[in-house]
DNA sequence: GCCATGACGTTCC
DNA sequence: GGGAACGCCATGG
């Protein structure tokens, strides 16, 4: 096993109950931002009987990444509700968790959480930087 | 060593 | 706000 996978593990195990982290979070924290990816196969991987809060890790949207893929995703959700995590019903998605509150770490998130609204502040200096051509 | 795949993320339309 | 495309790292064939 590689040390990254370990890594990983050990991020995972560090978040506190109730609360919940995004894959990006996961990888930035194992030393590997953008390996969010490799988080989740690392996760995927990983053995139910292993101490490792699994289900702690979601996607930067708030949402189970594993709805159909994979039946855990009922688990997941029942495992993140007894932890009092609460999801924000929003629409017939699913729901969704606020990562502004129960994001972890703390302050990565803060008021944000949303790929595409933070997306929305970058894309304009992006734009402005004139990259891509 | 190259191509394809995946519990994702960010950016553009 | 929603959908599509490209990029990311690591594994498997």
């Amino acid at each position: 096993m590689n040390p990254f996978y370990r890594r990983i593990y050990r991020v995972v195990r560090r978040i506190p109950t109730g609360r919940v982290a995004t894959y990006g979070a996961v990888a930035r924290l194992a030393g590997r931002p953008g390996a969010a990816r490799t988080v989740g196969w690392a996760l995927s991987a990983l053995p139910v009987e292993a101490d490792v809060p699994w289900w702690r890790v979601i996607n930067a949207a708030g949402q189970i990444s594993l709805a159909h893929r994979r039946p855990a995703s009922v688990l997941q959700r029942a495992l993140l509700l007894r932890e009092r995590v609460e999801f924000s019903n929003r629409g017939s998605g699913g729901g969704s968790v606020d990562l502004g509150v129960y994001g972890w770490p703390a302050g990565a998130y803060d008021s944000e959480g949303a790929p595409h609204t933070r997306a929305a502040s970058s894309r304009k200096r992006r734009k402005l930087k004139g990259l891509r051509t």
